[in-house]
DNA sequence: ACTCACTCGGGTAATTTGGGAG
DNA sequence: TATGTCCAAATTACCCGAGTGA
């Protein structure tokens, strides 16, 4: 959830941040208290973020939860290595907040605590199961947009096409080049100034 | 999503914490002894968590309302028996939420989401490293008091000893009988219906 | 006895919420 | 899955008068 300034907000998402209903959300919609505009007769409201910022201004709402962060990744690897060259090379590549884990608790917990936009996990680590992690992190609406780009030193070709069918948004193959994985993760999520990839209607 | 630092009460709810009628706490919403805001002219009072925190304290009200939430306990273990006959005893034993996790992922994600307040630990599971997993949780300050119950099958008598050393609050041994690990579990954080073991002072 | 400050309860209007079916 | 819409229930706001204690 990212405020960028050319955000548009649906009527639920207002109603998150605000802390109330969805129903109340349209109401004052109806109402004319917050600006914004309809996909049609009857069609969903859509709020931008301009209009959003100036209700909650004008209403005494902190605007904590509307706070813009910047585009966050998390890396998941046991080989010190990669812990160390994959987040030098995304620092230099964009604006990105990153984190990293060598165990399956701190993933977990970093998950939840940050709910990165993108986790990059070799799913060859011997006290992880990929697959669960990947649909934990999916199966969590906070976490549900969250991108996961698998990285592995060998997979099969069947298996290599399986790991779509998981929910892994894409695949990298150790060894691989930084332009490479650069390549990826801003196909993924942008370079961390832009909202691409980070979009909540899917 | 029990008591989080993000919550925002409503005048009804801070009523029932504090004890007094919905028009007092209008009243001193209103005078500004409480902070908040409104959602609207007309709407409702709303109350962010560390406003009420600091209401309470600055009127000595005991926090004890505040944080309402049960104790919450999170058993880990890749044992499914384990993991079946320890929340059938514990919730037959006292007024506990308990989660349950196999993984060290989902075990990382529970211990930040829920902030428990006792950890029960096999710390001979192939995925977690004990010794990680107890810095962890008590370096964070929203799990500092979080007490942790080791579980082993086996271990020496010097190792035994330096589990104190490493975080852990207390041992069991496996095999145990039921009534050995509530009696721990009550001497560590009651029995669920007390702030036994759930220290506000930090 | 009077005033002041604070709280509580009654009654009505307005707001917010939740469920259900499309 | 999310949202739009409608309706009924729950919650809250607001006003007014009364009770309490200093």
């Amino acid at each position: 959830m990212v405020g960028r300034k050319d955000r548009v907000y649906t009527s639920g998402e207002v109603a998150r941040i605000c802390g109330v209903s969805p129903d109340t959300v349209a109401r004052w919609f109806d109402m004319g208290q917050i600006e914004g505009y309809r996909l049609g007769p009857g069609g969903d409201r859509r709020i931008p973020y301009e209009s959003l910022r100036k209700f909650l201004m004008n209403h005494g709402i902190p605007l904590s939860r509307l706070e813009e962060s910047s585009c966050c990744i998390l890396v998941v690897d046991d080989d010190p290595y990669y812990l160390d060259i994959i987040p030098t090379a995304l620092h230099r590549a964009g604006q990105y907040d990153i984190y990293t884990a060598s165990t399956g608790f701190d993933a977990g917990a970093l998950v939840v605590e940050h709910a990165p936009h993108l986790v990059i996990l070799d799913i060859h680590l011997s006290d992880i199961d990929g697959r669960k992690v990947c649909e934990r992190i999916k199966a969590r609406p906070e976490t549900r947009h969250t991108r996961i780009l698998a990285i592995s030193g060998f997979l099969e070709g069947s298996a290599e096409r399986n790991l779509a069918r998981h929910g892994f948004d894409d695949y990298l193959k150790k060894p691989f080049s930084i332009d490479d994985l650069v390549a990826r993760v801003k196909k993924l999520v942008g370079d961390g100034t832009s909202p691409v990839g980070q979009s909540e209607t899917e």
